[in-house]
RNA sequence: GCGCAUGUGGUGAAAUUGGUAGACACGUCAGACUUAGGAUCUGAUGCCGCAAGGUGUGGGGGUUCGAGUCCCUCCAUGCGCACCA
């Protein structure tokens, strides 16, 4: 039997290699220091039950490929996979159906390790973290110990050991730090405190620190959530209903970070929208902090001292255009200067605000609410009275929580006063029409009295220096940003190395980590909104106190995960100095948009806090990051009236769509939509009133309806996934592989669409005979190579160097094709010009490339090979036929030599009948002759 | 409302510093070889026009010998933030 046909069989080369390169252990990579070290990471996955989508490789992908092509530039490349295995999902799934999310988060990860390594990932698997894993989540309780042991020094601008507050308050006592972070008692004070009070001044200080504070409390998940999991008043995972709710909790002290996150910005290579994001939430603004005395009056204004608001505002130079003050119905202040003939209209109104949820205020923003107090301010320059209002518009969590409105100048004060009848000063002339506020800066002042003349940008800064030297208030700094909430009422996640004792939290010595999550036979919450694990009592009970029951957020594990890749085995310490100083920062970090304010800015925190205590020497965590974009699910909808499907005679109103999977059968031969179908996803309750158009196709019996497709965000619940298995299967992982480079920039959002797939099967299809002959096998020649056949070999190397260098690994993918065509073209299988076209190949196209390159004859890997040397006497033409535009526009061509000079140029253009031609008798002014494109002639 | 990003053929998209716009691929059309074709190969394909030619990168304006690229302005889409004082 002979005839081995020698096709492009891509399944048993794709198994063949894959099976060699994880039994030769080739990923693995060392502390090489004799090599330059490059770090490559992706945003490791939440091992869901879902498995793999399309959306997911891209970036695993695209990092795969600048992993295998650092690696062939003679970098030590370090490129590691894990688990983010802790969380939600998980647990939800075990309340539902009892199974442990221990076995149920292995059978996941199984999955995805299978999936992933069908597509020929270069991972280093010997490193691989999984966040649940004990070995791993010991250095994750003890860098929240650390956090815990740990202050923000101002005055150092770091972090620094509590050890160094306490001697601070033993020897001076007073301590003036910030303006919200004073400890006013002198030593002796606080060496009179008994212990519990100590440690609750400390407690004020610790970088994760337990409070009582507002939280988000999520009765649906039975949890609290921080401020990034929660979008518009419900929770980003389930959309449950979030409620604001006071209870003890643990917080990280990210605000002290605050100036410095934003600082960072400056000196990483991440997207403008991503910095702007990050900006926006630690939403940082200058203004300045401005007492309002109140007017002495019969009313009643708590006891002795007279009551002082205190307001932020970011505009100072607006100061005389105040027409009255706001509280935030919150205020401390609202009961004690009430008045007493306003008192009931401010109890209705404060029962009307604690009547509407948060999800109401946002709805109903523009609706104007407020109730006057009864009190007035006296305006500290000019000495008016101020009527002080408390509404709904100013928030209690930011700022001072009281605004001095300034009606002329901005829209919500002008609508206020508008509202209620309260008259308005107007400080800008006219610039202010009276119809509307003018919030410009670059007016100039009037009925300003010391401002009058000056332009309002120049103002601010003159206004809060006379406020600060007449002691009427002071320069601020606000954040938007708050803490973050750091514990969760649940129990798939790191416990806490925590002991209860007298109300004083005791930390477990390290000797003790890790401390395991005990295993439990029900995931239903505990007591008093506390987590499961607060049911085993056993647990909890300890001779020392009782522990905490609560576990960290799943952004713990995530926020230190790329320093355990540098050493992951390490037994001693979250990895040692000497390996996190050699592979060092990431210096490209892969994924998506959606971890912009939560995952990267706790990343980013807890690097600067390593930093600052010296156990990292960076601090930044990722030098450039790159954002992939989404891809995106086709849904399809059908049209339906009173859960009928509409026929093409109906009219079309009233209409309701029900979202129905892709299939063949139905869009294809669209006849009719079966009613067993329609039942399945009536059922499912999937009403949905999309905004496209309707596509009505076809007529009378015939008719049918095709409702025209939309993108969205995969999900199994959208029937719109596509998984990245099947096309595996049918076309082979290198087609796959390019075929998702080959879609467009990795940046952008795409919808998912697989009609170009064949375009590229046919490339490598068209590869393979540059090799191979079916009949004849390998066709490869040997000997001196053909000008024009290097020439195609060193335009490619250079291309896709460029290309793969600057990120955009689309275009990479077209020089291939260009070059397989032309190399197609001459007829050229010459070894000299074929061998580095495979090591060129081989980080878009692992499978094929290393199957030809042993054909050829190599007995190495092409995986450890080098990346071909470009010799650029290839790329320059010796003559060159240059397009002659005359004014702009392309008139003919001449032909010159590359190296032409400009003079030589100008003779030639002059002697040229055409250029002639065109110019006429007319002196040319100038001629351009720009290298390599063109020759212009100026007339 | 504010901020950021993006607008190029029937489609996905190229054009790296301003220099022949539409590479490459899909799709479509025509053809070759075939018992067959969902294999392979060749050619055509922005739009108008038989053609010469004209026109063309969301609209309008500007700078320049020359603009998809730079500037101004308007429009559309996507994402983010949103009574943040």
């Amino acid at each position: 039997m002979k005839a081995i046909s020698m096709e492009y069989n891509y399944r048993d080369i794709e198994n063949k290699w894959q099976a060699l390169w994880k039994e030769s252990d080739i990923y693995q990579v060392t502390e090489d220091k004799s090599r330059k070290s490059f770090y490559v990471l992706d945003m490791f996955p939440y091992p869901s039950g879902a498995g793999l989508h399309v959306g997911h490789p891209l970036g695993y992908i695209a990092s795969d490929i600048l992993s295998r092509y650092k690696r062939l530039k003679g970098y030590n490349v370090l490129h590691p996979m894990g688990f983010d295995s802790f969380g939600l999902p998980a647990e939800q799934y075990a309340l539902e159906t009892g199974q442990h999310p221990a076995v149920t988060t292995e059978k996941n990860i199984a999955t995805f390790k299978d999936q992933l390594e069908k597509i020929g990932f270069c991972f280093d698997w010997s490193r691989e973290v999984r966040t649940s894993d004990p070995d791993y989540y010991k250095w994750t309780q003890w860098i929240f110990l650390q956090l815990f042991k740990s202050w923000y020094n101002n005055k150092s601008d770091k972090a620094e050991s509590i050890d160094t507050l306490v001697s601070e308050l033993n020897e001076h006592g007073t301590l003036r730090l910030t303006d919200n972070k004073n400890i006013e008692i002198d030593a002796a004070q606080w060496k009179a405190m008994n212990e519990k009070d100590q440690q609750d001044v400390l407690m004020n200080f610790r970088l994760a620190y337990s409070s009582y504070g507002e939280v988000n409390w999520c009765e649906g998940l039975g949890t609290v959530l921080a401020n990034d999991e929660v979008v518009n008043g419900v929770s980003e995972r389930g959309g449950f209903p979030v409620e604001k709710k006071k209870m003890r909790q643990w917080f990280l002290r990210i605000t002290d970070y605050a100036d410095r996150l934003l600082q960072g910005l400056e000196k990483v290579d991440f997207s403008e929208s991503m910095k702007e994001m990050q900006r926006n939430w630690i939403g940082k603004s200058e203004g300045a902090e401005l007492d309002f005395r109140l007017t002495p009056g019969p009313s009643p204004r708590g006891e002795g001292g007279e009551a002082i608001i205190k307001v932020y505002t970011t505009r100072p130079d607006t100061i005389f255009g105040v027409d009255f003050l706001v509280l935030a119905p919150e205020h401390d202040l609202v009961q004690q200067i009430t008045t007493e003939d306003q008192r009931s209209s401010i109890d209705d109104y404060l029962k009307y605000v604690k009547s509407r949820s948060d999800r109401e205020r946002l709805a109903e923003v523009k609706q104007v609410t407020g109730c006057f107090t009864g009190a007035y301010a006296i305006h500290p320059f000019s000495g008016n009275k101020i009527p002080v209002w408390i509404a709904e518009y100013v928030l209690s969590g930011y700022g001072t929580g009281a605004i001095m409105a300034v009606p002329c100048g901005d829209q919500r004060d002008f609508d206020f006063a508008t509202h209620f009848n309260i008259p308005i000063t107007n400080i800008i002339g006219e610039a202010y029409n009276g119809k509307e506020a003018n919030p410009t800066k670059d007016a100039i002042l009037q009925n300003s009295d010391f401002l009058n003349g000056i332009v309002m940008k120049k103002a601010i800064g003159i206004a809060v220096d006379k406020i600060e030297s007449l002691g009427l208030g002071k320069r601020k700094v606000n954040y938007k940003m708050r803490d973050a909430g750091f514990s969760r009422q649940r129990y798939w996640g790191e416990p806490f190395p925590i002991i209860w004792k007298d109300e004083m939290a005791v930390t477990l010595p390290e000797s003790e980590l890790p401390l395991e999550l005990p295993f439990v036979e029900n995931y239903k919450p505990g007591k008093e909104g506390k987590g499961p694990l607060a049911n085993l009592t056993d647990w909890t009970n300890t001779p020392q106190g009782t522990r905490e029951t609560s576990t960290m957020p799943g952004y713990a594990g995530s926020s230190w995960y790329f320093l355990r890749y540098a050493d992951p085995h390490n037994n001693t310490a979250f990895a040692s100095k000497e390996k996190t100083d050699y592979w060092n920062q990431v210096d490209v970090y892969i994924g998506g948009t959606e971890h912009a304010v939560g995952h990267l800015l706790y990343s980013r925190m807890w690097t600067k806090f390593l930093f600052d205590t010296g156990l990292i020497s960076f601090d930044e965590p990722f030098r450039k990051l790159i954002n992939q974009g989404m891809i995106t699910g086709k849904s399809y909808f059908f049209a339906t009236q009173n859960g009928k499907i509409v026929s093409y005679n109906e009219p079309a109103k009233d209409i309701n769509f029900i979202r129905f999977k892709y299939g063949h059968k139905v869009v294809d031969s669209t006849r009719k939509l079966t009613r067993k179908n329609l039942e399945l996803f009536l059922q499912d309750g999937l009403h949905e009133k999309p905004k496209f158009d309707i596509a009505w196709q076809g007529s009378g019996d015939d008719a049918f309806i095709i409702v025209k497709e939309e993108s969205e965000k995969m999900s199994k619940s959208k029937f719109n996934v596509d998984n990245p298995d099947d096309l595996v299967a049918q076309y082979g992982a290198d087609t796959f592989r390019m075929y998702e480079m080959f879609l467009g920039p990795i940046e952008q959002s795409k919808p998912w669409d697989t009609k170009g797939i064949e375009g590229v099967h046919r490339f490598l299809k068209k590869l393979w005979r540059l090799y191979i002959d079916e009949q004849k096998g390998v066709i490869v020649t040997h000997g001196e190579a053909d000008n024009e056949s290097l020439k195609v070999l060193h335009k490619t190397i250079k291309k896709v160097e460029d290309d793969i260098e600057r990120y955009s690994f689309n275009t990479a993918v077209s020089a291939f094709m260009v070059c397989v065509n032309e190399l197609t073209d001459l007829k050229c299988h010459n070894q000299s010009i074929l061998e580095p076209l495979l090591i060129l190949l081989a980080p878009y196209a692992p499978h094929i490339a290393e199957e030809l390159y042993h054909l050829i004859g190599n007995s190495t890997s092409v995986i450890n090979a080098s990346f071909p040397k470009l010799d650029e006497k290839y790329l320059v033409e010796s003559e060159k036929e240059y397009p002659v535009s005359i004014n702009g526009k392309v008139r003919t061509t001449i032909t010159i030599s590359l190296d032409a000079l400009q003079d030589e140029v100008e003779t030639i253009a002059l002697n040229n009948e055409t250029v002639m031609k065109w110019i006429g008798d007319k002196k040319p002014k100038k001629i351009i002759y720009v290298k390599n494109k063109m020759i212009n002639v100026v007339v």
